[in-house]
DNA sequence: AATGAATGAGTCTTCATTCAT
DNA sequence: AATGAATGAAGACTCATTCAT
C-alpha cells in the first residue's frame, strides 16, 4: 500500500503549455508502450519522443506509473465514448434491435486501438491502474444486466445473471478476435454479415427453446 | 534468426542430480513468471529460488529465453494432455454430445494453470516461444473445423469456416471466462450445469433456425 | 557492421562540468588500458578511477569499445602533431637532411606515450579501432613514398615503392626500440649520435652502390 | 610473487594416454589463443576442443597460465629449432655470407607461425611466460655480437654493441613486417631477392664508409 | 519552470576453479 | 584417473529518479 508509487498526476496543468506538454508526455508514452511494452518503454525515452527534458517530465509525473495510468485513463474515456454513441441509443428498444447495438458497440470499442488496450490489459493488474478500465467493464456488465431485466418477458433464461455474464462475454470475445484474427469478416460490407451472425448467435441463445 | 538467443536446452542433464536441479529451474521460472511477468522475472532470482547458483543456471539454460521455452513446452505438454483425454473419445459422436465434450475440454484446458497460460500467451509473441502453444491452437482449431465438416448433415451453418471461428471463440472465451472470473458456476454440482448453458448457446447456432 | 557497438560518443558534452567528466573518463581509460590491458579493463573499474558513476560513463560513451577508441583518436592527434612539427619543415630538404628529420620524428613519436601506443596497436584491429592509427599510418607512408619520388635523383633504387617499406620499417623499429629498449643511447648528448646512426644506414641504403 | 597461479605442469605425464592428453590440451590452447586471443580463451573451451574433461585439465595444469606457459615453451622450441638450423651453419663463414644466412634465418623465424608468436608475444608480459621466449632472444643477441666481434676486421663500426642492437632490430622488424604485411615480396623466385635486399642493407651499414 | 548531469541498484551473462562421485 | 556438476565473483550495460544550476 505504500510502497506504490503515486499514480496521480502531479499538477493540473492549466496553462496552455503546460497543457500541451502534459498532451506530449501522455501521447508519447502510449507510442512507445505499443511499440515496447510497459517495462522497455523508458521514461528517458517517453521525454525524448515527447521533446521535453526528463526533468519536466518528473515535474508533472511522479513516476512511470503515473504516465501510464494517465494513458489508462484517456483511453478508457475513448472508450467510454464510443461505446456509449453506439449502445444508448438502443436502450428502449426491443431485444433484436438493442442486442445488434450491443454487438455494433463491441465492434467500434475493439476498433478503438486494440494494441493499446492489449498493452494496458496486460500490465493493468501488475501496476495499480486497473481503475478505469475496470470501471468501464462493470458499468458495461450491469447496464447489459438492466436490459436485460427490463425486457425480460422477450427472452427465456432461467438465471439473468449467468446469461449476462454469458452474453457479454461472449459478445466481447468474438468482436475481439474479429477486430484482431479476422480483419477480412469484418471489410466493407461482410460487416453487416458478421455483426448479424453474432447477433443471431447471442439471439437464439436468449430466446432459448428446443436445443 | 541470428539474433535471438538460443532457445534450446544446454545439456541432456542425464544424472539424477542435474535432472532435479534443471527441474528446480523450471519450475522456479513457472513460478516467478506468474508472480512477477516476463521482464521482471530476473534469472538471478530463478536462481536464487531455485536454490541454485546462477552459474548453474547458465549451464543448463543458455538464456532467460530459453527457460520460458522449457516453461512453455512442459505446459504446452499438460495442456495437450488434458485436452485428449476430454475430446478425442467423441471424434465419433453425434454433435450434441461432441459439442459437450468439446465444452469439458475448454474447461479442462483452463483450469490446468490459468494464470501461467495467460503470461505465456502474452509474451510468447515478444519471445520466440510462440511454437508450442500455438501449434497446440493451430491444431485445436483444424481438429474442430474438421469435426464440423464430418457432421455437416446435423447442422445448418452457411460459412463452415466462420462457424469454426465462432465455436472456437466462443467456447474458448466462456470456458475462459468461467475459470477465471466466476469460479461459482464451475463449484460442485453447477459444473454440469454450466457446460450445459454454453453446450446449447452452441448447438442452438450450429443448428441455426429461426433467430 | 550492424554488430560492432556503437563506437562514436553519445553527447556533445557542452557543460563544463560534463567537459571535465568525459576528459576524466578518457584520461582513466588510457591509464588502465596500458595497465591492465584491453580485456582486463572493466568499464565499472574506468568510472572508479575517474571518480564518476557508472551511470554517468554510459552516458557519454556507448560502449567500452567507444571509450578506446576516444583515446585512440587523443593518441592519434597526439603523435600527428609530434611527427608534423618534426618532419614537415623538411619536405624540400636534401635527402640527407630529410631523413635526418624523418628519423627525429620517428624518436619523437615513440616517445609521446609508448606503453599506450603499444595496446592501442595490439587490441586496434579487435576493436573497430584503427581508423585513426591506421590512417596515421598510411598517410605516413605515403608521405615518405612522395619524398622519396621528388628526390629520385639523389638516390638510386630499383624499386621505390620497396624502398619506402624497408625505410619506414627500419625507422620505426629503430627508433621504437631505442625508446623502448635501450633509453641509453637516447640520453642526453647521445640522441644526436643515434639519430646520425640511423640516418646513416638508411642513407648508404638509399644511396647504394657496392654493397 | 605469492599471487601468480602456478606456471608449471602439475604431472610428468609420463603415460602414454597421459601424454596425448596433455598435448591435445597445449594445441588446443594455441589453438584458440590464435583465434580469440588470451582473455577470450576459456579453459572449459580448450578441454572441450582437446575432448578433454574440464577436471582431467586441471589435473594436468594448475591453471590456465600453465597452459599458456607450456604453449610459449613449445613454440620457444620450434622457433628455436628453425633459427639453428637456418643460421648455425654460416657461424664460421665471411660477414657476406653470414649475415645472409641471418637474414634467411629471419624470414624462416617468422614463418614459423606468426600469428601464434603475436599473441604470445603481446601477453607474456602480463602473464609470467617471458621465460623462454625472452631467453630466446638474449640468446639471439649475443649470438650475433659474438659473431660480429669474431669478424671485427672485415666491418667498420665504432660501437659493436650498438651495431649488434642496429642489426638485430633491423633484421627482425624487416623479416617480420614482410612476412606479416608483405607476403607478395617472399612469393616464389622473390623470396631470395628480398633477402639480397635486407642483406645489402645491413652490410652497407656494417661496412660504413662514406655515407 | 526547465534542464540535463549524475546516480547506483539491478540485469543478463561468462568463466576459472573445486570437489563429490 | 576421469568426470562434469556446481560455484560466485565480476563484467557490460540500462533505467527510474534526483537535484544543482
Amino acid at each position: 500500500m505504500a510502497r506504490r508509487p503515486q499514480t496521480s498526476p502531479r499538477k493540473a496543468a492549466s496553462q496552455t503549455r503546460s497543457r500541451s506538454t502534459v498532451d506530449a508526455l501522455v501521447e508519447a508514452t502510449a507510442r512507445l508502450l505499443i511499440q515496447d511494452g510497459y517495462d522497455r518503454t523508458s521514461t528517458n525515452r517517453i521525454a525524448a519522443l515527447a521533446g521535453v527534458s526528463i526533468g519536466s517530465l518528473y515535474q508533472y509525473f511522479p513516476s512511470k506509473e503515473a504516465l501510464v495510468a494517465a494513458v489508462a485513463q484517456r483511453h478508457a474515456e475513448d472508450l467510454s465514448r464510443v461505446v456509449m454513441a453506439a449502445f444508448l441509443g438502443a436502450a428502449e428498444s426491443p431485444i433484436d434491435v438493442g442486442i445488434r447495438a450491443l454487438v455494433m458497440a463491441g465492434i467500434a470499442a475493439h476498433s478503438v486501438d486494440p494494441a493499446l488496450h492489449r498493452i494496458l490489459a496486460e500490465e493493468a493488474p501488475r501496476i495499480g491502474v486497473l481503475g478505469d478500465i475496470d470501471a468501464l467493464q462493470r458499468n458495461g456488465r450491469s447496464l447489459i444486466r438492466g436490459y436485460l431485466e427490463a425486457h425480460r418477458d422477450e427472452i427465456d433464461v432461467a438465471d439473468p445473471d449467468l446469461a449476462a455474464f454469458m452474453l457479454v462475454t461472449t459478445v466481447e470475445a468474438l468482436t475481439h478476435a474479429a477486430v484482431l484474427h479476422r480483419p477480412d469478416v469484418l471489410a466493407g460490407a461482410k460487416a453487416g454479415q458478421f455483426a448479424d451472425e453474432v447477433t443471431g448467435l447471442v439471439l437464439r441463445y436468449l430466446r432459448g427453446g428446443a436445443s
